[in-house]
DNA sequence: ATGAAAGCGCTAACAC
DNA sequence: GTGTTAGCGCTTTCAT
C-alpha cells in the first residue's frame, strides 16, 4: 500500500463527480443539495480527505489560530491562564500556539514576530517586555490583549487582570485585623512596572493608621534563591516582624521555607499569607492563607475579548476580575514578640 | 494614517526593484548578491513586511509547527513536559500548537483532526484514547510520538517515557528497607492500560519475599474526590497499614490529606511516598519522599525524536528516562501498629 | 545572480 | 444548486 499524495479538494471533486466549489461548500457550510453533500462526504471519507487549513488560510488571510505568550508554562498561574484560553478558543474553533518568553523581552519579541508570520488572528500575552516593545508589537499584530499583567503606558491595549490591589488590600486588612502591626512585605523586583501590589499594601496600611516601615518592604526577583534570600534577610534582620505578606507564590514559598529553617512556628511566631492560591497552599502545614486570582477566568475572558469583542478593544480601561481571600491556618492573632 | 493592506512579497519586490523570486531568496536563504540583499531588506523593513507562513506553508505543504496534546496543561507533570517540548521546538524553529484532551478520547480525536488540517509537521501526545483511536490517528498524521505515556499495543509509534517501573521499584525497596511490610498501594484506575506501576510494586514485593495483600492495593481515578475516597477507604479499613505508596501526585495529595484528617502523624504513624516530585512535595510538612520523573527531558526528547530522527521511529521500543528517588522526611522506620 | 511563470489547496464571485 | 475562474503569498524550476 503505497503512501499516496495527500488528497486535495480536487481529488474529492473528481471522485464525487462534482466541481471543487461544491466540495468547498460542503466543508465550509455553503448550500448544497442533500444528495450531493452525501456523495461528496462519502468520497472525502473514502480518500481520507482533510481540508487544508493552509489553503484556506491563504485565501482568507488568517490562520484560524491565536498566539499565547506567557512567562513560563510551568508556573501554576500561567498554566491556569493557558487552560482558560484553551477552553475559550475551543468553543470558538480556534487553535492556540503557545510559547514562553521566560521574562526575556527579546525572546518575547521573536515570538511575536513568529506569530505574525503565522498570521494568527490575534495574540494574548502576559507581557515581559517594555512598553516600547509592545507598542511596536501592537502595530504589527492584528490585535493584542494582555492577560494577568498589563503595561500601564499602553491603555489602548485591552487587558484582563486580577484585582491585585483589592486582593492585597483584603490580605493586609486581614492581617491588621488580627492585630499585626509589623508586617513584612515581600514584593516583586524594583524594575517591575506594576507596583500595584506594593502600592496597595502601603495605601491600606496608611488608611488603617499603621505606619509603613521602609525596612519591612523588600523586593526580590521572583526566582527561587533571590526570593529565599530576601525572605531570610527580612526575617533575620527584624525579629520583631510578626507577619509576612508575600506578593506571589514564589515569594510565599520562600517565606515558608525560611520560617521552617529559622524554626519559627507558623502562625505562633509568625503569620504568613500570600497572593496566589496555588495547590501547595492547602497541602503545607499549616495550610496557607492566600488570595486566589481567577487565572482561568482571566485567560477565558482575554480570549473572548480578543475574538468576540474586537469593537470594545481597550474601552474603559482594563477588566478587573475579583480575587478571593481564602483563610486557612497560617495566620494567627498577634501575641508577643517571637523571642 | 490609513491601515494599508498587509504587504506581500510582491510589494517588496516592486519597492526594491527586483523580482519576487529574489525577495524569496533573501528570506529563505538563497544566494543573492550582497547589494541586492541590502536593497530588499531595506524595502522590507520599510514596508513592515513579514513573510506569510501561510503562503510558504501552502507551497511547502507543511506549516512549520507541531501539535502537542496533553491531558491537562495545569498538571505539573504535563506543564513540565510542555516546557520541554517548547524548548526543543524553539531550537528547531517550529512553533507548537497545544491543546488539552482532559482524558476524553473523542475530544482528543477532534484535536488530532484539527492538527492534521493545520498540516502540522508531527504531533506529540500523552495519549488518552485507546489503541484503536491512535492506530487511526497515526495513519492520518504525518508522524506521532508518545510522551510520558504510551500504548503498549502500538509499538510502532515511538515513545519517550519515564522509567516508571524502576521508580516504583526504588520506592518500594526503600519502604521495605525501612521495615515496612504492610504497604498500601494507591494506583490508577482499573481501565488504565499501563499498569506498569502496580506491576512493578507487586514484582518488587514478591522479589523481596513480602506477600502482596490484595486488600492493600487499591485503584482510583486520579481525580480529587475519587483519590481521596480511595485513600480514606484504605487507611480506615486497614489500621495496620504502616506505609502508603501513591502512584501519582494526586493520589499522594489525597494520602496526605487523609492522614491529616485522621490525625495520623507522618511518618510516626504512617509513612507516605509518591510518584512525581511536584513542587508541594518539598513544601508540605513533613516534606514528602517522592520519585521524580524527568518530565521536561521527556518533552524535549520526544520533540527531538519527532523532528530530528524520523528514521529511528519506533525502533527498539520506547526510550526510557531514569527517575530519581528524592528522600525527604515523610518515611520513617517501622515502629509499631499505629493504635 | 536574477526574473518569469507555474502551481501549492482553497474560497468567493460570477455565470448558468 | 452547481461549475468556472481568478487569485491568496509563497517557492522553485527554468531561462537568461
Amino acid at each position: 500500500m503505497a503512501q499516496r499524495r495527500t488528497p486535495t479538494i480536487k481529488d474529492v471533486a473528481a471522485s464525487a463527480g462534482v466541481g471543487i466549489a461544491t466540495v468547498s461548500r460542503v466543508f465550509s457550510g455553503g448550500s448544497v443539495s442533500a444528495a450531493t453533500r452525501e456523495r461528496v462526504l462519502a468520497a472525502a471519507r473514502d480518500l481520507d480527505y482533510r481540508p487544508s487549513a493552509l489553503g484556506r488560510g491563504l485565501k482568507l488571510r488568517r490562520s484560524g489560530g491565536i498566539g499565547l505568550i506567557v512567562p513560563d508554562v510551568t508556573d501554576p498561574f500561567c498554566a491556569e491562564l493557558i487552560a482558560g484560553v484553551l477552553a475559550c478558543a475551543r468553543t470558538l474553533g480556534e487553535h492556540v500556539i503557545v510559547d514562553a518568553a521566560h521574562g526575556d523581552p527579546s525572546r518575547e519579541a521573536e515570538i511575536v514576530e513568529r506569530l505574525v508570520e503565522q498570521r494568527v488572528d490575534g495574540v494574548i500575552a502576559q507581557p515581559a517586555g517594555t512598553e516600547a516593545d509592545w507598542r511596536a508589537a501592537a502595530r504589527v499584530c492584528s490585535s493584542v490583549v494582555f492577560a494577568g499583567r498589563a503595561l500601564p503606558g499602553l491603555p489602548q491595549i485591552p487587558a484582563v487582570l486580577a484585582d491585585d490591589a483589592g486582593g492585597v488590600r483584603s490580605l493586609t486588612e486581614y492581617l491588621a485585623g488580627l492585630g499585626h502591626r509589623r508586617i513584612g512585605f515581600l514584593g516583586a523586583a524594583p524594575g517591575s512596572p506594576s507596583r500595584v501590589r506594593e502600592d496597595a499594601f502601603r495605601a491600606t496600611l496608611a488608611q488603617l493608621g499603621v505606619p509603613v516601615e521602609e525596612d519591612l518592604v523588600v523586593a526580590a526577583r521572583p526566582v527561587g534563591d533571590a526570593a529565599y534570600a530576601a525572605a531570610a534577610g527580612l526575617l533575620q534582620r527584624r525579629d520583631d516582624v510578626t507577619a509576612v505578606l508575600a506578593a506571589g507564590h514564589l515569594l510565599g514559598e520562600a517565606a515558608v521555607l525560611v520560617a521552617r529553617e529559622l524554626d519559627l512556628r507558623v502562625p505562633a511566631d509568625v503569620s504568613i499569607a500570600m497572593v496566589d492560591d496555588v495547590a501547595w497552599a492547602e497541602l503545607c502545614d499549616p495550610p496557607l492563607t492566600a488570595v486566589a486570582r481567577p487565572a482561568r477566568d482571566i485567560g477565558y475572558r482575554a480570549c473572548e475579548m480578543l475574538l468576540r469583542e474586537p469593537a470594545r478593544r481597550g474601552r474603559g480601561g482594563p477588566v478587573l476580575l475579583a480575587t478571593e481571600l481564602v483563610v486557612r491556618g497560617s495566620c494567627g492573632p498577634l501575641r508577643t514578640a517571637r523571642r
